[in-house]
DNA sequence: TCAACTCGCACCTTTGAACAGG
DNA sequence: ACCTGTTCAAAGGTGCGAGTTG
């Protein structure tokens, strides 16, 4: 397991202190988090995972479980889960492999999830694995529902936040501690578009074991399509042109979720990650970026390194890049990816800091290859990167009277508890509008003044705006 | 023309209520 | 009355493939 710190040679920045010296110092030391089923995740990142967005919402597979270590047994936490874009393109799938079809759409609103035991002691979180199954994907903008709004076609990666808080109100002024695994980046589609991702999604998941090949609806896909019956009967896959056979991992062909389930026992299929320093929220980070400390100056850089609030683990280089950049028309190998930036884990690591940490209309008008490749793959994430999953919604925060914010927070209460919405009430503002004038920020973030200072609200001012409409339950 | 998207379908698992037995 | 185990139906999660859209 890498610390972020690790993979960042070029932030020069002295070791950074694990704040132990702070009060908060207890909190921070040595929270651990443990991606469960990473053996899974790694079979489908290898092959460039794909999860399906639907208009209802669509759960992802494999879905997020992870395990905790390290929380104080006594203190409440809060867990939540927000998408992150990888890049600032739109993908396409041509010939067997993802190629850049242009710049990103205009984010969506940003919405995180938050896991429906929340607030809940340390004990709890740490007893057994904490799943978000009931998480959902939607490509739908005006969804009702509270799922997380991704477009299609676009490389994302869950974020998964730690916050020591007794209620939901108090999170925003409490400490964040963030973890990426890059493992579970992906690509989001409205229909598969790897059948070498649809063939390992019907063997591992429990509700496609109607179209395994050993399964008994081969009678149906027979009827369906008696040309192609021989064939079906044959491949497990039936979308499989290609050499599935050949390239599917084959401890994954046949076997059943479950049986997996049951191999996830072993701790060493899991994916740790260690804590690295967390001191404020990601969305007040992104608000700083908001407010135009968007930052290429290098005090800014050292700053967020400094203050990082994310928590990288890093993959291992196995399944790296499988997505090309069309840029100069050859897709570049996998191992070229990184060497187009210097060919270090770094370089992707700037590359994106790029990508997200600019308007995406701006980005967009460079040349990809200068930001250097993308995607979706495990990459380890830039420090900046850790705002661009509410960077719009800063935006569109600062810029709609109101305070307008699109970060929105998901919570197992009833629609009819209307805790209050993140900082801000009704719908963002899509597609962003221009960011607001450059407004700093101090750089503590864990005083509750600091927060209202910054937009952040109060109780009083959530609680006029239904948020909580999503229960995962 | 075609890629992306939507929708209805059949098949499947999960969930929880209802019931029986100890 | 309580607990446990079983059965069953409903709800909901899947990918497929045809049709639609832009």
């Amino acid at each position: 397991m890498q610390s972020l710190r690790d993979m960042k040679p070029n932030f020069s920045g002295p070791a950074q202190p694990p704040l132990s010296g702070g009060p908060d110092a207890y909190l921070q030391g040595n929270i651990r988090m443990t991606l469960e089923d990473s053996e899974l995740w790694k079979s489908f990142s290898e092959i460039g995972t794909e999860m399906i967005i639907t208009k209802p919402g669509r759960r992802m597979f494999p879905h997020c479980k992870i395990s905790l270590s390290g929380l104080i047994p006594c203190a409440k936490y809060i867990l939540l889960v927000d998408m992150v874009p990888e890049d600032g393109f739109r993908y396409k799938w041509n010939k067997e492999k993802w190629e850049v079809a242009g710049k990103a759409e205009p984010q969506p609103p940003c919405r995180t999830y938050l896991h429906p035991d929340s607030p809940a002691p340390g004990s709890h979180w740490m007893k057994q694995p904490v799943s978000f199954l009931k998480l959902k994907l939607t490509n739908n903008t005006l969804d009702q529902h509270g799922h997380i709004i991704l477009h299609s076609m676009h490389c994302y990666h869950p974020r998964f936040h730690i916050v020591q808080a007794d209620d939901l109100f108090s999170v925003r002024w409490s400490v964040f501690q963030t973890f990426i695994f890059p493992e579970t980046s992906f690509t989001s589609v409205t229909a598969y578009q790897n059948t070498k991702i649809t063939k390992l999604k019907i063997d591992h998941n429990p509700f496609a074991k109607g179209f395994r090949d050993e399964g008994t609806n081969s009678k149906r896909r027979a009827s369906r399509n008696p040309a192609c019956s021989e064939k079906k009967s044959k491949k497990p896959n039936t979308q499989s042109r290609d050499t599935d056979d050949e390239d599917s991992p084959p401890d994954f062909r046949q076997s059943s979720y479950d049986g997996f389930e049951e191999e996830q026992a072993d701790l060493s299929k899991r994916k740790e990650g260690e804590v690295k320093e967390e001191r404020y929220s990601p969305w007040a980070s992104e608000r700083e970026h908001a407010h135009g400390g968007r930052t290429e100056s290098p005090v800014g850089a050292d700053t967020r390194d400094l203050y990082n609030t994310e928590q990288l683990v890093p993959a291992p280089a196995s399944y790296q890049p499988y997505r090309f950049h069309e840029h100069g028309k050859s897709p570049s190998p996998p191992s070229s990816v990184g060497s187009s930036n210097g060919g270090s884990v770094r370089s992707g690591f700037e590359s994106r800091i790029h990508d997200v940490a600019r308007v995406p209309e701006h980005e967009a008008s460079k040349p990809p290859a200068e930001q250097g490749p993308s995607p979706c793959l495990p990459q380890p994430p830039p420090s900046h990167q850790d705002y661009a999953g509410v960077l719009n919604m800063a935006m569109a925060q600062t810029t709609k009277p109101g305070g307008v914010l699109g970060h929105h927070i998901y919570t197992p209460y009833s629609a009819e508890q209307s805790l209050g919405q993140w900082g801000g009430p009704g719908p963002v503002q899509y597609p962003p509008p221009p960011p607001p004038p450059p407004h700093h920020l101090p750089t503590d973030y864990t005083t509750p003044a600091v927060h209202h200072g910054y937009h952040h609200g109060n109780v009083a001012e959530w609680s006029q705006y239904p948020l909580f409409s999503y229960s995962c339950w």
